[in-house]
DNA sequence: CTTGACAACGAACAATTGTTCGAGTAATAT
DNA sequence: ATATTACTCGAACAATTGTTCGTTGTCAAG
């Protein structure tokens, strides 16, 4: 009749791990030993919890004992592997920048972006990053186009070569260019290579609100 | 002492949320209501249930009465799905388009991107997805610079306003176009706006290698 | 054969946790 | 001034859910 003696995992391990996984999944929280106990033919609270102490041992679970669902996989953390990242508004050329609100820091589905960390440079893993999503065809010499996604780092700086957001009070506009700081002025390159560069000098005003970190295009909005 | 009066979310509804948020990725499960309160300073458990309530109506939560810790952020994706898509080379305008090997699926990191499923198009999560490197600035005109990457899913067809890599074995040419089929022939639009569309005549070879589903920009490579 | 480890059961128990209710305060409406 | 609405509190209550314990059966070693 029996099964199994002391080595690995028996058929009831697996099929407990297997529940976890899936309930989790599906319902958004862990299931009480009771429920594990019905999917796995587990009559007995006390026999799942038997299990469950098995699994804990094995380094395949973590427990929160005395706690309802306090149960999860180990090694199960594809959280972190990515950034929520609010989407503060719109960015527009005849228009200031939108900054997000900084006391605030929870975002739905409809005002947020994922990104995968591995696809931010590790320097600017903060979480202070904002998105801003483009309207209108005005930015085209930066290579950006109605409708993108500019993931940026707020800052009131920036080292030459960086893409910063740059508001210019005296036109009244709103750009994304490369930055290099010159002799008597500043120079912005448009990332476009065969458009001309805007000069800027020393004592013109220039506003740096945030240096861009990546952009995103979805071909097809889902 | 009030602060509002049903207008959108007020103080408390905010910091529940971000409690919810934070709670679940940090222990892997939701909180008590007790909890909750802890945390928001509420002293009573019904209020906390009273602003779930209300939570719950405007679609923000989702609640399973009667069950411990059964609270959980409406929307909130399957917990980071990710999907890891291969970088199957460079795509030069020279050059024709490399396709990844069918039966190929481990990547490592150096060779692979990682993407929020939340940023594919419904429709496009597929496993056959694939990316390339875009090298030097002959792209341009479709708003792609050097070193952008574009996920693409093969195929060799298009729709209307799909944009698509195609190759022109009559110019030796490897082009991101928006892609119209026309009366005699096809219309290639280029995502540049001041830019004219290439014309192709129905008896011009053509073949669609795939269809651009994202565009991302690294600005500064990690 | 006896013993002990392992696996399993079920029930009683205890702790956790959600629900309900009566009541109070302050701002707004009638 | 009275009623109403929005918000809050605390406490009793009830349901959910984890823990413990006594018991049983199997198997392998002593």
């Amino acid at each position: 009749m029996m099964a199994r003696k002391s080595k690995g995992l028996g058929e009831r391990h697996k099929k407990i791990l297997n529940f976890l996984k899936e309930y989790q999944d599906r319902e958004g929280y862990p299931p009480t030993i009771r429920e594990i106990g019905e999917e796995t033919d587990i009559s007995s609270t006390s026999v799942v919890n038997y299990y469950l102490d098995q699994l804990e041992k094995m380094g395949k679970i973590e427990r929160q004992r005395k706690i309802s669902r306090g149960v999860k996989l180990a090694n199960s953390n594809p959280v972190g592997e990515m950034f929520k990242i609010p989407v503060a508004g719109r960015i527009v050329a005849g228009e200031p920048i939108p900054v997000p609100a900084s006391d605030f820091s929870y975002y739905d589905a409809d005002t947020s972006v994922d990104i995968a960390s591995t696809l931010l440079p590790s320097s600017e893993k903060s979480d202070e990053l904002f998105a801003l999503e483009v309207s209108g065809d005005s930015m085209i010499d930066a290579m950006v186009s109605d409708g993108d996604i500019v993931v940026m780092k707020p800052t009131n700086s920036a080292n030459n070569g960086d893409m910063v957001a740059v508001w210019l009070p005296d036109k009244d506009e709103t750009t994304l260019k490369y930055f290099f700081k010159e002799k008597n002025g500043y120079r912005l390159q448009p990332a476009n290579p065969t458009m001309e560069p805007i000069m800027v000098g020393k004592d013109e005003p220039l506003e740096i609100k945030g240096k861009v970190v990546m952009v995103v295009r979805q071909m097809e909005k889902h």
